[in-house]
DNA sequence: AACCTCACG
DNA sequence: ACGTACGTGAGGTTG
C-alpha cells in the first residue's frame, strides 16, 4: 500500500501564504482552499497514491501545554481570514471521501506520526506531506516526506528518503529531535541549549550520536570547554526541549490505515461546494458535471425543443408568442434566437431574403415584442449598425447581476449560470466565429449551444427578477441602468470624428522630438539602452549615475514620476527622462493608439462598459476617450484632433464640483452647503476656514493646499499622503485635516458614521440605492480594513455622482428628441457630457444640457453646470 | 500574466 | 510597527 498523509493545517498555511486573499460572492474567504485542492491534484497525479488522509490540529489545551507549561501556549494564532477556511476544506475534503484524523489535544503531526508508526510495524509504506521541517523525524525505510517550501516566490516540493535526508545532515532522521533540543526553535518556542546553534549542534549531533550520548559521558568526549559548560548549563532545557521537538507516534486514536483506501468522490456534493467557492476550475479539471435534476431550473433549463423560424412563418410564429422570449445575437447578427413556452425558435439569415430578413428584424425588435437578452448594449449596438433600432427590450440579467453585486467583474454567461442557475453550460465559443455557424446543420453542436444559452437566458431573467424585487435597487435598474442601454449605444454608434490628417503629423513631430531627447538622454548615460524598461533606467541611475534610490518597488528601484520630481537638479538627465516619458506616452497611447482605432467613417467608436466599476461610473475601452489628455498644454494638444462633423460643433457641459456638492449633501454638513448655496469658489472658501485667514487675504498657494485637502477628504484622506501630495511635513498635514474636520463637522460625523454602517449592514448605498458590498471591512488585516473604510467612505460620493450624471444622460436623450433637435450625445467623462449639435442648434443645445443637467435632483445645495461651444474639443475647455 | 507607469475624473 | 487617497484603461517590459 502507498498513503499518502497531509498535514492539513501546514498545507492550509502556505496555501493561504502564498496565494492572493480573495473570496467568492458571498464574501467568504477561499484562496487557502484553492490553493490546497490545487496541492492535492497535484499530488495526487505525481504519487498516485492508493489511499489519502489529513490530519489537523485541534485548538485545545494540549497534552504537552499542561506539562510544559507556557512553552507551546503562546503560538501565534491563525488569522481570521484562514479560520474561516478550515471548516470549508474539510467539507471538501469529506465530499472527496478522503478522512480527516483529529484529537483534541493533539497536534496534527503527532496523529500523522502515530499513523507512520502503525505503517512502519505492518512494514507498509506511506509518504508525509507538510511543510514543516520537523516532520522528516518520521522519516524510515517505509516512510518518505514530501516537503513544500517556498523559496522566491515558488512553491517547491523535496522528497526525502533517509538517504537524501542523512547526505543533506550527515545523521539519521531520528536524531533531528536532538538536534534541534540543542539548537532550539524560537518559532516554536522551543529553548534548547543557550549558545548552541545550528551549526554546533550538527557537529556534535554527527560525532556522537544523540543528547543521550553527550550527556552521559560529558566529561569523557573531549568537547571544547566553553561548549561542554554551555551543555552543562543547558542540560535541563535540553531534556525538555527533547520532549517538546519529539512528534508523539503513540496518539490515542483509532486509525485503521488499511481502511483507508481511495474512494470515488461524492460528485454532487463536491459540484455544490464547487458552485458555492466558485471553483469552476476544479470542476472543469475533474470533470464534474451539474448534479442530476432535482432542481427545476436545472432540469428545465435543457428541457427544450428546437425550431426553424423562416420567411414563411415568421409572422405567424411571432403571433402566437405573447409572454417575453430572450435573444442571443451573434456578431453581425447572423441568428436570432427566442424562447417560448419550451421552445428555442432559430431564425437565421441564410434562410431568408434580405430584404425579408431586414423586416424580420425590424419587426421582432419593435416595442411589440418584449424581450430579454444578454448584454443588451452590446446587441443593441450590432442591430444600429444594420439600421435596425432595438426596442421592447424589458431585461438583462448581465446588467442585474452588476447592480445587485458590483465588484463581481465578470457577468458571462457561464459565470451568471454557474452562480444563479447552479448550472454549468458550454462556452459560447462553439458559435462565436459566424463561419462556422453558417456552414453547420441543423443538428449541429452550434445550434444546440444557441439554443442552451437562449434558454438560459430565459432562466436566468426569471431569476434575477425575483432576486432583484428584494432590493430597493428595483428603480435603479428599470428606470436608469435599463434606459441607458439604448442611450449609450446611439453614442458608441455615432461615435467621434477624428482629423487622422494633423494626428499623423502630431505623431510624427513627436517622433522628431523622441529621437532627439532619446540621444540626449543616451549621451547622458554614457550609452544605449531602452528608456522604457524601468529596470534598466533603474540600473543607469542608481548605479552608474550614482544618483540617490528615493523609492523602491516590489521588484526594484521605483523611477515614478514622484522619484523623479526629487532628483530634479541632480542631473540633466532626469528632465530629459521627463520629457521622454511625456513624449512617449502621448506618441503610443494618443497619437498611434487613437490612429489604429479610426474606423471607416473616420471616427472613433468607443465602448461604454456598464458593468466594470464598483462605485456605477461607466467606463470607456476600445478607445478609451475617458482618459484623453488635458491637464498639460502638449497633451492637451490631442483634443485638438477631436473635430466636430462639418456644420456642426462640440457643446461641451460639465458639473462644476459634483462630488463635494454630493458629499455636502449626504454629510449634511451646514458650513460647506452655505458655501455652494452662496455661489462662493469652495476652494478659497475652504483655505479660509482652514488656515485661519480671510477670504481676500487667500493666496494661490493656500488655495491649491485646501483644493487638495478637499479632494483627499473625498477619497478617505491620510496625513502622510496628503503630505506626499502637496509637498509639506506631515504634521502639518495632519493639522491641515484636524482643522478642515474642525470647520466642516458634519463631514467629521459623515465619515465616523458611514464607516459604522457599512460596518453593520456589509454594503454602502448611493442617493439612488445603488449598493456596493465592502466585506474587506471585516478583516484583521489593517491595510484591507483601511481600504475597506476609504471605500466605504468614497463610494456613496462618487457612485452618487455617477447616477446623477446617468440620469442627465436620460433626459438629456430624449429632450433632444422630443425637441426635435439633430444634436447628439456622443461623450460622458463622469462629470461631463458632449454633444455634437449643428451649429444652429448650439445655443439651444448648451441651455437645454445645463437645464436638464442642473435639475436631474433636488440635493441641499445647487448642482451647476458650465457649457462652452467650439469646433474641437480643445475649444470648449 | 504581473508589474510599472501614467493618462483622466 | 506598518503602509499610506477613490475610481478607471492602455502601453510597455519582464518573467
Amino acid at each position: 500500500m502507498k498513503l499518502m498523509m497531509l498535514d492539513g493545517n501546514s498545507i492550509m498555511n502556505r496555501a493561504f501564504y502564498g496565494i492572493r486573499l480573495f473570496s467568492n460572492r458571498e464574501g467568504l474567504y477561499t484562496n487557502a482552499v484553492y490553493g490546497f485542492i490545487n496541492i492535492l491534484l497535484k499530488l495526487i497525479d505525481e504519487e498516485e497514491p492508493n489511499g489519502i488522509c489529513v490530519a489537523f490540529d485541534v485548538d485545545a489545551p494540549t497534552k504537552r501545554s499542561e506539562v510544559f507549561g507556557e512553552y507551546k501556549a503562546h503560538r501565534k494564532r491563525m488569522p481570521d481570514e484562514l479560520a474561516v477556511q478550515m471548516p470549508v476544506i474539510r467539507d471538501v475534503l469529506e465530499a472527496m471521501n478522503i478522512p480527516c484524523y483529529e484529537l483534541a489535544g493533539y497536534e496534527a503531526d503527532d496523529v500523522l506520526g502515530t499513523i507512520c508508526k502503525k505503517l512502519t510495524d505492518a512494514g507498509e509504506n506511506g509518504i508525509v506531506v507538510t511543510g514543516d521541517k520537523d516532520s522528516l523525524q518520521l522519516l524510515n525505510e517505509f516512510v518518505s516526506v514530501r516537503l513544500i517550501t517556498t523559496s522566491m516566490g515558488q512553491t517547491v516540493t523535496t522528497i526525502y528518503t533517509p538517504e537524501v535526508f542523512r547526505e543533506e545532515y550527515g545523521f539519521e532522521p531520528i536524531k533531528l529531535i536532538d538536534h534541534k533540543a540543542l539548537m532550539g526553535d524560537p518559532s516554536d518556542n522551543i529553548p534548547g541549549v543557550k549558545g548552541i546553534g545550528k551549526k554546533t549542534a550538527s557537529s556534535l549531533i554527527q560525532s556522537y550520536g544523540g543528547i543521550n550520548e553527550i550527556y552521559n559521558n560529558i566529561d569523557d568526549l573531549g568537547l571544547r570547554k566553553g561548549v561542554a559548560e554551555k551543555l552543562i548549563d543547558g542540560k535541563e532545557m535540553a531534556f525538555l526541549s527533547y520532549e517538546l521537538a519529539k512528534i508523539d507516534t503513540e496518539v490515542p486514536i483509532e486509525i485503521d490505515y488499511a481502511s483507508v483506501v481511495n474512494k470515488p468522490a461524492d460528485t454532487d456534493k463536491l459540484y455544490n461546494l464547487f458552485i458555492k467557492l466558485e471553483f469552476k476550475t476544479f470542476l472543469d479539471r475533474l470533470g464534474i458535471e451539474a448534479a442530476p435534476a432535482d432542481d427545476t431550473v436545472t432540469s428545465e433549463i435543457h428541457d427544450f425543443e428546437v425550431k426553424h423560424v423562416t420567411q414563411s412563418n415568421w409572422r405567424d410564429t411571432l403571433e402566437t408568442i405573447e409572454g417575453a422570449v430572450a435573444v442571443v445575437c451573434q456578431q453581425d447578427v447572423a441568428a436570432i434566437a427566442f424562447y417560448h413556452k419550451k421552445i428555442v425558435y432559430l431564425g437565421r439569415e441564410c434562410e431568408f431574403e434580405p430584404a425579408q430578413w431586414i423586416e424580420f428584424l425590424n419587426y421582432f425588435f419593435s416595442e411589440a415584442i418584449p424581450k430579454y437578452g444578454l448584454d443588451i448594449k452590446t446587441d443593441m449596438r450590432r442591430l444600429l449598425e444594420l439600421n435596425v433600432k432595438a426596442e421592447g427590450y424589458v431585461f438583462d440579467p448581465a446588467l442585474c447581476a452588476y447592480i445587485l453585486n458590483p465588484s463581481d467583474g465578470r457577468y458571462t454567461i457561464e459565470r451568471l449560470s454557474l452562480s444563479f442557475l447552479e448550472t454549468q453550460i458550454p462556452s459560447p465559443k462553439a458559435y462565436e466565429d459566424r463561419s462556422a455557424f453558417e456552414s453547420l446543420s441543423l443538428d449541429n453542436e452550434a445550434e444546440t449551444s444557441i439554443a442552451l444559452h437562449t434558454s438560459a437566458v430565459y432562466f436566468l431573467s426569471l431569476k434575477l427578477m425575483k432576486m432583484l424585487e428584494e432590493t430597493d435597487m428595483v428603480d435603479l435598474y428599470y428606470k436608469l441602468e435599463l434606459p441607458l442601454c439604448s442611450v449609450l449605444a446611439d453614442m458608441e454608434h455615432t461615435g467621434m470624428k477624428v482629423d487622422a490628417d494633423k494626428l499623423t503629423d502630431f505623431s510624427e513631430w513627436l517622433s522628431e522630438r523622441v529621437d532627439a531627447i532619446s540621444q540626449a538622454i543616451y549621451l547622458h548615460a554614457g550609452k544605449e539602452f531602452n528608456i522604457n524598461s524601468t529596470k534598466m533606467l533603474g540600473e543607469v541611475l542608481f548605479e552608474e549615475l550614482g544618483l540617490p534610490p528615493v523609492k523602491k518597488t516590489k521588484t526594484g528601484y521605483s523611477t515614478d514620476i514622484g522619484v523623479l520630481e526629487k532628483l530634479k537638479g541632480k542631473h540633466p538627465i532626469i528632465e530629459e527622462i521627463i520629457e521622454y516619458r511625456q513624449l512617449t506616452k502621448l506618441k503610443s497611447t494618443y497619437a498611434d493608439g487613437l490612429l489604429n482605432m479610426i474606423a471607416q467613417d473616420g471616427r472613433i467608436h468607443t465602448r461604454f462598459n456598464m458593468m466594470v466599476t464598483a462605485t456605477g461610473r461607466l467606463s470607456s475601452t476600445d478607445p478609451n476617450l475617458q482618459n484623453i489628455p488635458i491637464r498639460q498644454d502638449l497633451g492637451s494638444e490631442i483634443r485638438k484632433m477631436f473635430v466636430a462633423e462639418d456644420g456642426c460643433v462640440f457643446v461641451d457641459a460639465d458639473y462644476s464640483q459634483i462630488e463635494l456638492r454630493v458629499l455636502a449633501h449626504i454629510a449634511d454638513d451646514k458650513a460647506m452647503q452655505d458655501a455652494f448655496i452662496n455661489g462662493d469658489d469652495i476652494h478659497t472658501i475652504t483655505a479660509s476656514q482652514v488656515f485661519g485667514v480671510d477670504v481676500s487675504d487667500v493666496t494661490p498657494e493656500l488655495r491649491y493646499r485646501a483644493k487638495a485637502v478637499n479632494f483627499g477628504i473625498v477619497y478617505g484622506i491620510s496625513d502622510f499622503s496628503l503630505a506626499e501630495d502637496i509637498g509639506v511635513t506631515r504634521a502639518e498635514a495632519a493639522k491641515y485635516i484636524e482643522s478642515y474636520l474642525n470647520h466642516y463637522s458634519g463631514i467629521r460625523e459623515y465619515m465616523k458614521q458611514i464607516v459604522e454602517t457599512a460596518k453593520s449592514h456589509t454594503y454602502v448605498k448611493t442617493i439612488m440605492n445603488r449598493q456596493r458590498f465592502i466585506p474587506e471591512l471585516s478583516s484583521r488585516n489593517y491595510n484591507i480594513r483601511s481600504f475597506g473604510e476609504r471605500a466605504a467612505l468614497n463610494t456613496p460620493i462618487q457612485g452618487s455622482a455617477a447616477d446623477i450624471i446617468k440620469k442627465a444622460m436620460l433626459q438629456v436623450s430624449s429632450r433632444l428628441k422630443k425637441e426635435g433637435l439633430k444634436s447628439k450625445l456622443i461623450l460622458q467623462v463622469h462629470d461631463e457630457l458632449l454633444v455634437e449639435a449643428p451649429e444652429d442648434e448650439a445655443e439651444k443645445v448648451a441651455l437645454l444640457l445645463a437645464e436638464e443637467m442642473e435639475n436631474v435632483i433636488e440635493l441641499k445645495v445647487p448642482l451647476t453646470v458650465d457649457t462652452k461651444i467650439g469646433k474641437t474639443w480643445f475649444d470648449t475647455m
